[in-house]
DNA sequence: TATTCTATTCAGGTAATTTTCAGAAAACTT
DNA sequence: AAGTTTTCTGAAAATTACCTGAATAGAATA
């Protein structure tokens, strides 16, 4: 689990990085508000320390401009004690609780642990067209309930596919968006996967209809 | 929403009360620790706010007690200043949240919606996976009731992807979540770390089924 | 200080996947 | 129907990803 500190303190900052590290976290450490913005929108923390008072960008703001970018890491606010309507400006920023200075190590501890065990919204991953069904999130293919193994290529394809589900794709487009752009792919080479999938999604399934369809001169279609 | 307010001064009390009333919601009041047991266990509250220090029975242990019974109702500690390991003690009981006096009321009511919003979130902090369990407190892991010896990187691996249980989880992903950001590690660290939790939760459970499955080409999931 | 434990990298082997090839089959054109 | 174009297909070739045991360096412990 990976926390950033944004605490220009440095003593107080640093004790707490090795609090947390012997409690088994990754901590990184801003000492200041800019760069701590710059990392909290760069790198994927799992939870963000926030001091309220900081050089150059103060914590209410960070917060707010981090929600504003649609990152929603969960925050915790560092308030000096007896500023109590900031507190309240700091839930309305979006921060997630908020700590009292001075506090006990214990207590910031179990906080964070409150924050990390939030069940974070999930993103819809299962997309499906008819009976087929596929998970972007356990990259799991099922057609009619029964657990289909691909490959990552054939996952990848199938998901734009899945994704234009009831459009002609080209093979160009296909090269386009499921091979890297400096890729030398042949037609055929679609063509082939096309096959590998219709082996796994279509010719087992006999009894119902076809969900890959050849467009002769143009491309393929799943689905209807 | 209904809540108790459990609080010997009964001009704190009373006061309290009328304000969240004036927020809408119903309150019940009782002015020591005995008669707020028995309210808090008979009748069906959203929210507790329990007064630390009172006559019969004191607030902490009133918590405890009502998680012995199996009630998981939030409760908002109310702690009187300079206190701090009180505080520790208190979530230890089951407390949810605390405040120390004097506060604000607004502050108050802060609390008392984020306590509602949250989804009952028990202070548990077992997570599971099948018949794996991993205690992120005593960063302790058991499977099938053995106690499993995990190194700190390899308790972090696992903690990380427990949490994420049943979606694929990249190496990128992992290397940027376990290790902090002026780390460089290489993809290849992060499978022989794969290799060394096998080798200690799943290949000695040979006769139970895998745990950890690679997805090749993607990244590596737990369970499902 | 010696010794054990841990984190990380290296390098080789293996197996699975991706890509190409070349011929067959199918679908249009005239 | 013959010719042309496009797609299909099985197998071979090329490539990549992953696994693994050993090596190293650093940290922790005795």
């Amino acid at each position: 689990m990976k926390l950033l500190i944004v605490e220009d303190e440095h003593k107080i900052a640093n004790s707490i990085k090795k609090g947390l590290e012997q409690e088994l976290f990754a901590v990184d450490v801003a000492y200041d508000g800019e760069t701590g913005f710059d990392l909290a929108s760069s790198e994927d923390y799992d939870a963000i320390i926030l001091d309220r008072l900081l050089p150059i960008m103060d914590g209410v703001t960070i917060c707010q401009k981090l929600r504003e970018k649609q990152i929603h890491t969960p925050i915790l606010l560092l308030t000096a004690k007896g500023q109590i309507e900031d507190k309240v400006e700091g839930f309305n920023a979006g921060a997630d609780d908020y700590l009292t200075k001075p506090f006990a190590f214990e207590e910031l501890l179990v906080r964070i642990r409150a924050l990390l065990r939030r069940p974070k919204e999930s993103i819809q991953s299962i997309m499906r067209v008819e009976d087929l069904e596929l998970d972007t999130t356990s990259h799991t293919v099922k057609r009619d309930k029964q657990v289909i193994d691909l490959s990552a290529k054939e996952f990848s394809l199938l998901e734009y596919l899945v994704r234009h589900k009831g459009a002609v794709i080209t093979k160009d487009q296909m090269i386009q968006h499921v091979w890297n752009y400096e890729a030398n792919i042949l037609p055929n080479t679609v063509e082939a996967f096309i096959k590998l999938l219709r082996n796994k999604i279509d010719y087992p399934f006999s009894r119902k209809k076809q969900l890959i369809h050849t467009i002769r001169g143009v491309g393929y279609k799943l689905g209807e």
